[in-house]
DNA sequence: CAACACTTAATTGTCGACAATTTAACCTAG
DNA sequence: CTAGGTTAAATTGTCGACAATTAAGTGTTG
């Protein structure tokens, strides 16, 4: 789906302790010794510490000049944050993807929805996780925005995984949001920018509060 | 009004390679030599590898693994696109102002406005580039929201200031921009949190068009 | 016993050298 | 003369060591 090869060492290490922090294996909030990781992963510090700027660039780590880094800490203000800027963005991309989509992206993304409904039948859990992002990633590339690409795919999606994977999110939504990303793709097809971006926005919002009730248990 | 203050090294050379990226003594799309900058400038290549890393979080430069790094290429859609975006962050910024921002902030803000009005009055130019730059801002972190503070200005800022210096837009715009600055803060000071994201999405959209139509030069 | 200063250990920042890869220049073959 | 391949130069990637800074520990003094 997304090609992300790793060329150097230090691209082979960001993509793994990436996805190391989001699934939880280093724990949010840990202080990241570069001697450490360093002896580790088998790698030069340099590489280290290479890989640990392009984690800061996801904002997923916290740098302090001669102090070191930091995993980023969860937190329920923190969440509110993200999921104000995915809104606005995620919406804007929706606006653009109406915009900008070709006819045949459009089907496909029906027929993406109607596939996935389908699986979500017997086990559910696979919408919510791998569909749901698909579905998400398809507009947002379909914006043809690259800066606006940049933001979401490489920065703020992580940020959002990495919420959803620690603080357990795989819970229901299953058949409303289905409903909601047929709405959105009709909007999107029938080339309505102002209704397409307005209902990702209600889509979004709908999902923040779903998580924030979870966070209050 | 914003510290900014370098304590390495290498942040030292990261505010000035960004600072003649953005003003075009290091013209748009060069590449950047990592031998070239690191005798230039008197440092280590570690130092100068750590300042370009830095700039590619910003999106002012690109790299590419084994090949180097060129600054970004200025473009038309480049514009467009980041406008785009622009508009809505900034748009989610004037609501979440409207909802967060003290009534002393208001106040200040008010205040900013009339004293850059009366200003501009004699010589335009100073509206136009502090003013302008002041007034979104004070807008953006009134949204109390870090993730899209830093989003801004860390990041679109700067690009969008590149724009603006290498293509010579100091010009005029200044009268009609006061006035819907003005409309923006009311709509802050009434805690009318969708008309003030409106406002803001329009202001930005002139601005754009604005800028467009000197592009076609 | 608390607070401050000093010393020491640990961590990050910076450097120069070497290895790996890319780019170019050149040469050869068709 | 062009196309392809080979070698050489230049550039980026990686490494280990040293310098600078911070944090921890210790002792001293009020």
């Amino acid at each position: 789906m997304l090609v992300e090869q790793a060329i150097t060492s230090a691209d082979k290490l960001f993509l793994q302790l990436r996805n190391d922090i989001v699934e939880g294996v280093i724990p949010a909030g840990q202080k990241l010794s570069e001697n450490e990781l360093s002896t580790t992963y088998q790698v030069s510090r340099a590489v280290i510490r290479e890989g640990i700027n392009r984690l800061e660039s996801c904002h997923l780590v916290e740098r302090r000049a001669n102090v070191g880094a930091r995993v980023v800490a969860l937190s329920a203000t923190g969440l509110v944050e993200l999921y104000d800027v995915r809104e606005s963005l995620e919406g804007m991309a929706a606006r653009l993807a109406a915009r900008h989509m070709s006819d045949d992206e459009i089907d496909e993304l029906f027929a993406l929805l109607t596939e996935h409904h389908s699986t979500a039948k017997d086990g559910e859990t696979y919408y919510q996780e791998a569909g749901d992002v698909d579905f998400h990633y398809r507009i947002v590339l379909g914006s043809k925005n690259q800066q606006l690409i940049q933001f979401l795919v490489n920065g703020i999606y992580h940020l959002v995984r990495m919420y959803r994977v620690q603080l357990g999110m795989a819970g229901p939504r299953v058949s409303t949001a289905y409903d909601e990303h047929l709405q959105i793709v009709k909007a999107i097809s029938n080339r309505d920018e102002e209704l397409a971006e307005m209902l990702m926005r209600r889509h979004i919002l709908y999902s923040r509060n779903n998580i924030q009730t979870k966070l209050s248990d």
